[in-house]
DNA sequence: TTGTAGGCGTTATCAA
DNA sequence: TTGATAACGCCTACAA
């Protein structure tokens, strides 16, 4: 067990730097000294230490995310997949994942601090809303950074991953118009975060090709959770002129909106469609294998994935700005059919 | 904006001691002399590199979160909860979060390059199993560390905060029996978890006080997801006997199980009772606000909190080993009542 | 192919 | 109350 460089090379009777040489692989040193110094190290169980690496390097090879915490002390669950990605290819890569959390008002300064202290190479930025402050503050400190997601304008001045949501409702609406539904309900995301807004605007232009009109009366926009999902298609289904089909912006909503529905009595995909996204929450796991739910998926695992190359690539200094637009797939499961009333054999004239 | 202490101090007029000392705190810097230096540092955006201040301390400021990942690259979802927790007590503590995520077999060789790196102060070690080797090696590593939850054996041979999960099962046993039920099914999770154990033990010790017969029928042990609720349940109500009751360790199964026991057409608290495990994770809700379960309930948030106060006192020498069993309450909803072959009125004998 | 020496930015010791 | 100086452990020109 030698604490340090100095131990380990007057034992080897060579020089520190030879020993370092040997150890990060440059290639001027011989191979059977190389080999010495490897199987020393490894004997006496040496590694470098991070801290005294860093100082001399400049670099942390450490990657930051800020996650805001909301009301109530609340971390989005989506956030574990995400993380379990991006784990992977830091593990792989030999970087370190540094987790801060802060209340919401207190991301700024938290970017700040981390750029201040030296403490990261970069960072991951989480859930753009509309207007967001983030990546011009942070180019503005010099942070390399990628964003999970895009805001809404001059995306094409940062890094982002994003899945192509509009698209994404688009198509699920359009499958559902060709079902033959035309009062298609949306459970949606708040609507400041640009995903949920993404997701809207692609539902929207299904409905206007199809020439139906939008009503405000069945769409919900709110945080996507559990209760939440139940308490927005109870209010649908009690209404007047309740809704055939109803689209879903997250798995976890969509577990509430199944219990609704069955509370009511209905059946899924007979008496009701509905269709889900489907982030491929690890632990719900509600695809086809699962509740048989018709489903749109992307995973996010992926998305952090690929969040975590772009940017250690970009920290290297092998790449620039690059944008990747992930397309999901609509995934049919039992839960999509014609409408109630309308006869199986008869074609539904709708939607195209 | 000045990169370092040196130049700082220049600009100052004073030596880098001085200026150290000063943002440091240390007493026998004068009192005009520290507001000088103060102000000077904000003026500037100045702060200490962290590498460089770890490297001359010895100490990173930094808490280690070692996430194995399982099969299906899923992170146990109660950890956003935990993390957010404990998240608050390093901010305010001025520690960081290092987290790293690695396949479960990789979880001992973490732990032993986190501390020839000198990478962390101290770790958390999450979901200890029956015989866990990680106390042993981090004892001999001598690398600080609190369990949250215990081993089997040898838990006072380290520090742990754990909720008292015998006794939280027996009372809510004791609970359902004094309702009259006397078939009560347990869906609980893997017991290789010393948790999911200590439960089912708490469960076995109520029906023996009652002199019931422990059926392993009515006994699952598996994930703790929602669809391996759901299928545990079904496979229960699918049963000759099946039970008027069922206790849950976890609101994810729970959620599988209610949906189970809706598409049989059951009223929940009628037709059967059900008392689920709440960690309260954050985006069910399922206590009594939300789907009106009967719970026994126990913030995972608040035991993360504890961990980190209890690592970071052990790191800063203030405390040696603690253990902290927190207990978990019994919260009434409408999810239970008597069984349904009861009269309201006629009171049970079972129990106690 | 190997070695010498200086620097990375702090904190800590000792002296003034 | 303040300052010079030496660690902390590693990397990296530059020299040999």
């Amino acid at each position: 067990m030698l604490a340090n460089l100095k131990e380990l090379s007057e034992k080897l009777g060579l020089s520190q730097t030879t020993v370092s040489r040997a150890l990060n692989g440059y290639p001027e040193v011989s191979e059977t000294t190389r080999q010495r110094v490897i199987d020393a190290a490894r004997e006496h169980n040496y590694a470098p230490d991070s801290s005294a690496r860093r100082l001399a390097t400049g670099k942390t090879r450490t990657i930051g995310h800020v996650v805001p915490i909301s009301k109530h002390d609340m971390i989005n669950p989506h956030f574990t997949d995400f993380i379990a990605g991006a784990g992977a290819v830091y593990n792989r890569r030999g970087y370190d994942m540094l987790i801060s959390v802060v209340d919401a008002d207190k991301e700024t300064e938290t970017y700040r601090a981390m750029k201040r202290n030296r403490r990261v190479d970069g960072v991951i930025v989480h859930g753009p809303v509309a207007s967001d402050a983030r990546p011009g503050l942070l180019h503005s400190l010099g942070l390399p950074f990628v964003v999970h997601g895009r805001t809404l304008q001059d995306d094409d001045s940062y890094s982002w991953v994003d899945v192509n949501n509009r698209r994404a409702f688009a198509e699920a609406t359009r499958y559902l118009i060709g079902l033959g539904h035309r009062r298609i309900a949306l459970v949606n995301g708040w609507e400041h975060m640009v995903f949920a807004r993404r997701r809207r605007e692609g539902y929207e232009e299904a409905l206007r090709e199809a020439g139906i009109a939008v009503d405000p009366l069945l769409m919900s926009s709110n945080e996507m959770i559990e209760p939440v999902g139940h308490e927005a298609m109870t209010a649908f289904l009690a209404s007047d002129d309740p809704p055939t089909a109803v689209l879903v912006a997250s798995a976890l909503s969509a577990l509430g909106v199944m219990g609704a529905v069955r509370e009511h009595g209905l059946g899924p995909g007979t008496d009701i469609s509905i269709i889900s996204y489907d982030d491929k929450l690890s632990f719900l796991d509600i695809g086809p294998d699962g509740m048989g739910l018709t489903v749109i998926r992307s995973g996010i695992g992926e998305a952090g994935r690929h969040c975590a190359d772009m940017l250690i690539d970009m920290i290297e200094g092998r790449r620039g700005i690059v944008h990747m637009l992930l397309e999901a797939s609509l995934v049919p499961g039992t839960s999509t059919g014609p409408p109630a009333g309308v006869a199986v054999s008869g074609k539904s004239a709708a939607g195209r």
